[in-house]
DNA sequence: CTAATACTTGACTAATTTACTGGGTTTAAT
DNA sequence: ATTAAACCCAGTAAATTAGTCAAGTATTAG
């Protein structure tokens, strides 16, 4: 999980994407006046999101991109991972032995951070910031941020 | 809130400290042969992790770095914000007039979801890497997912 | 059919950030 | 004194981000 400018761009345009959906295709003109970035970078990006299927390219006149699915079914996480490339997570990967193997554990403790970091963020669909009623129904879901950080340490994990 | 490799390093050198910190003070080259990176960038880090108050150097033999304040005050956000720049939010500044200001709404969502996400990280703390107790009592809170995300979404905020 | 529109592709470059190198100086324990 | 560490700093290599340019291809209004 990485997150950068890059992956804000995405996201802010995908947002937007979303929102203007019903009025038929946006054209990166129009999101490069909003956003303020140039024109051939968001193609970039949006190659990106192409090949992954988040977006439809409508070509011709009158063209532009649409979502490429229903917009509850693409996460914020989606599109991160769609233009950010992922973060190498440990380069002592088992080869060092890191006073005796025991502080190597850190390297877990990251990865289960950075899970939840992405379960968090692919919680979060497009849907929400279209419909209103949609915000309703996953306040009523059990899902805690607690009870993920509690998951996060299994009690066998952390000896000293 | 921006989240690339070099936040990823200086929160697994945090959780290195805490886990160690009763030990005595932890030098940069025992986590520098752990994480793999070259000392005098980890030096860079600490300086800056410094600054902010989150680690205390001492010098001399046996010295090396200890937490600067109980791990329970020192979130994973504050770690990542102590080493990374931030990021610049907005460039269409209420300067452009993105298609009659109706587009611009997406900078304010993205601003929304990163406060969310900063929340997230805000409430993960060192303390949770030490001791499972206090997981526990996290777990108790009211606060959920849902209902933050919900927070996101004001009735007035998105017409279409 | 023609022409305008708009996406596609790729190569290239500038700017910025990340990561590292290597030189030093202080400090304090032994 | 010696030594092991933090601290400081200037420079620089590598990687990523952001942007530019140019030559396409597909689509469709007219």
């Amino acid at each position: 999980m990485k997150l950068s400018t890059k992956g804000r761009y995405a996201v802010t345009a995908m947002m937007d994407l979303a929102i203007h959906d019903r009025d038929g295709p946006v054209t990166l003109s129009d999101i490069s006046n909003c956003q303020g970035i140039s024109l051939s970078y968001l193609e970039q990006l949006f190659a990106k999101l192409r090949q992954s299927g988040l977006v439809d390219g409508v070509r011709g006149p009158g063209g532009g991109y649409r979502l490429g699915k229903p917009p509850h079914l693409i996460s914020v996480a989606d599109i991160i991972m769609a233009v950010d490339e992922s973060i190498d997570s440990t380069r002592c990967k088992g080869n060092l032995d890191c006073n005796k193997g025991e502080r190597c554990l850190t390297h877990h403790l990251w990865n289960d951070l950075s899970d939840q970091l992405y379960g968090f963020l692919n919680e979060i669909t497009l849907s929400e910031f279209i419909k209103n009623p949609e915000v309703r129904k996953i306040s009523q879901r059990q899902d805690t941020t607690a009870s993920r950080i509690a998951n996060m340490f299994p009690a066998r994990s952390i000896a000293s």
